[in-house]
DNA sequence: CGCTAACAGTTGAATTTGTAACTAACAAGG
DNA sequence: CCTTGTTAGTTACAAATTCAACTGTTAGCG
């Protein structure tokens, strides 16, 4: 043998690589969609479909229900509203925070890709059994939650 | 309502997004161990592991093996040769070609990581069954092949 | 009040990545 | 040999991401 043999461990079967190359994968062909006809870059779609499902809410808000870095959000707010795929108004109640909300063009546009977002999903899941389905998403909701701080 | 209900699809359920959430989750906390031990980018000790596992190999197989764009491997072999954790050596054969193999540094970098990393796994999957462990593993690899193109 | 800390959001500079084009070496057919 | 095509690996430039510092605003508290 020519390499240490660690115990069996394969790099290829280390869980967090495994879960960044479904990820990778499985994102890929729905982000040459929402690319292509939108211009859209990931976190835009991101963005976007949180104000499709949730309605009017703040950045903040949408950092933390997504778990998205706040200056990639803000990125994503300026190009979708220079696209004006949404409006923003400041709270007057407390003139730090600003109300995002969609237009009509960027209903739209959500409509549009959450359909294609339901069929890709489909076909995704197609070779799994609903039991199998459900275990993989509770497993996935497991493991997103990060653990703690001391 | 003040927002539409797209036949109750929640991006929040959206596999791509759940398998991306999980991803980062899961990387992050051994992203850190790696980066503050050693410095490394995720391309540097994914390279740095498959050397220690495989031994003696050239780029394009490990770009093969890993689905790895060959560029990331080329820069992430040049930090790790100018970190002197492995050594790159031409082939006679093929002066195309280049071996590539950890020196003894290396070599220990990667003991060192790849036990962190069998722990961390181990902590990983605590929560879940053999069973479903095993079951999430071939769900991830069916997700991870990428749709042939025509 | 007046001071300090915290928060929402933005910006600029440094890193990192992706895309394309490039060099150098080999291979195969005429 | 000599073109044409392919392969291994590198580099250059543009695009995206990260990190730190910044503005403007509110909250807590002596």
């Amino acid at each position: 043998m020519t390499h240490d043999d660690n115990g069996g461990f394969d790099p290829r079967e280390f869980l967090p690589y495994l879960l960044n190359q479904a990820a990778e994968a499985s994102s890929l062909e729905f982000q040459a969609i929402y690319k292509a006809r939108y211009g859209m870059l990931r976190t835009e779609w991101r963005v976007l479909f949180h104000l499709g499902i949730y309605g009017r809410m703040t950045a903040k808000e949408i950092a933390d229900r997504a778990t998205i870095h706040k200056t990639k959000i803000s990125r994503a707010v300026q190009k979708l509203a220079g696209r004006r795929f949404l409006v923003r108004e400041r709270d007057p109640g407390d003139r730090r925070r600003e109300y995002l909300e969609l237009t009509p063009a960027g209903r739209a546009a959500y409509l549009d890709l959450s359909a294609v977002a339901s069929e890709y999903e489909a076909r995704l899941m197609a070779p799994f059994t609903e039991e199998e389905a459900q275990l993989l998403r509770r497993m996935l909701h497991r493991l997103a939650q990060r653990p703690a701080e001391p």
